[in-house]
DNA sequence: ATCTTCTTGTGCTACCTTTCACAAGCGAGA
DNA sequence: TCTCGCTTGTGAAAGGTAGCACAAGAAGAT
């Protein structure tokens, strides 16, 4: 397992967790890479590539065994604990998040959350009460917070991130609009709308653009 | 122009679009590859060679002219016009969207909102009113509707997706977790929390797992 | 007019990711 | 036990993407 495993890799990896634990549910006991591969949108060399990097799941001839698949993707990524989360900035998205029933579901315990908003604070939102900022490290410490959900406003993204790295954040998930520039030891996953949007609209100019020509 | 452009470039161009558009504010003439390349976490090699698929903008031994670049990527992208959306689902995440300012100020105007839940539709959600499911076709047409967030619950993603196409949709930004399956022609882009989460524990997880071995 | 300094644009190279193709292996049935 | 059908695991090839390094060019100093 010494080798490093690309990010599109983990995704993957992540889909395939998602698609098993369906099955799992619908108490079906094998599945092939390619049908696995099917339901998330790659190919079966693919799904046996990714996870040829951790070993060797499956039987030849038959396929893999759907709940033992599971446990081990669970294990792989890291999922056979929970994880303590904070969210920074309780405005619309960060409201969003807190009440996100998924969350708790996949082993995600989202257990405070910090905003400088005077109103803001004190208020409760599904069940976590909103902190002032200053509550932050004695917080993080105390509940053993790993994972920081940034949803402030781009302003304040890049300092609260530190801050939250500085009291013991292993990893950011960042909803401004911004490149945060953090020490490589922190974990770091973007969560840009615009820059999405952005994407599709060049995709839907240039599909124009190619037919314009052709016809 | 005939090349197929990366979606890695592509999501770099957005974020150097974001730059330039701040340093022009500023009243920023001139830009090095390399000062757009920190602000926006990359290379000054990887900057020159994203402009370069598209022209040749900047001036030997100077740089980029701001405005000039910012106009210049904004036609690339695609942003020279405006972008009408819909939101498909009114829950958490839908609301949020619906009240995120910065559609407006970036050239996306959400016009339309749709939710089967009988005790939203009607209700005003960030001066958008909530429309019956049933109104779609028409409405789409009629506000000539291009792209769709799909902000639904994940059982009714699939359907609400394919039924936003039909009615014209020519590209869709979807918060449900599931791999949509789409024509080809459709551009299709995601938005999954857990996903990237889950992403997050992958690397908190091995990077513990390596220094546990060091130490 | 020439030199110096700076930065772009780009061919080449190195690396990384995906796809291909097939031997190895498993189970069922005769 | 042997054969057949099926699917995995993987080395090798193909296809992309990113980084290097430098010639070309631009502006200002001498």
């Amino acid at each position: 397992m010494a080798r490093k495993i690309s990010d599109s890799t983990v995704r993957r990896l992540s889909r395939y967790l998602r698609r098993l634990r369906t099955l799992d549910r619908q108490e079906l006991k094998v599945v092939s890479s390619r049908e696995l591969a099917e339901s998330t949108g790659t190919t079966a060399a693919q799904v046996r590539k990714d996870l040829s990097h951790f070993g060797s799941f499956g039987k030849r001839g038959q396929g893999y065994a759907v709940t033992d698949l599971r446990v081990q993707l669970e294990e792989i990524l890291g999922l056979t604990r929970r994880w303590r989360v904070a969210v920074l900035g309780v405005g619309r998205i960060g409201s969003a998040l807190l009440g996100y029933g998924f969350f708790t579901q996949r082993g995600f315990d989202v257990v405070a959350a910090f905003d400088t908003d005077r109103s803001m604070v004190g208020r409760e939102v599904a069940g976590v009460t909103v902190q002032p900022l200053k509550e932050l490290e004695r917080t993080f410490e105390e509940l053993e917070i790993s994972i920081a959900i940034i949803a402030t406003p781009v302003e304040a993204a890049q300092k609260a991130a530190d801050r939250a790295v500085r009291a013991g954040a292993k990893a950011i998930l960042n909803f401004a609009p911004i490149k945060l520039g953090m020490s490589p030891e922190v974990a770091v996953r973007e969560m840009d709308v615009t820059l999405e949007l952005e994407g599709l609209c060049y995709l839907v100019t240039e599909a124009r653009a190619a037919t314009d020509v052709k016809e």
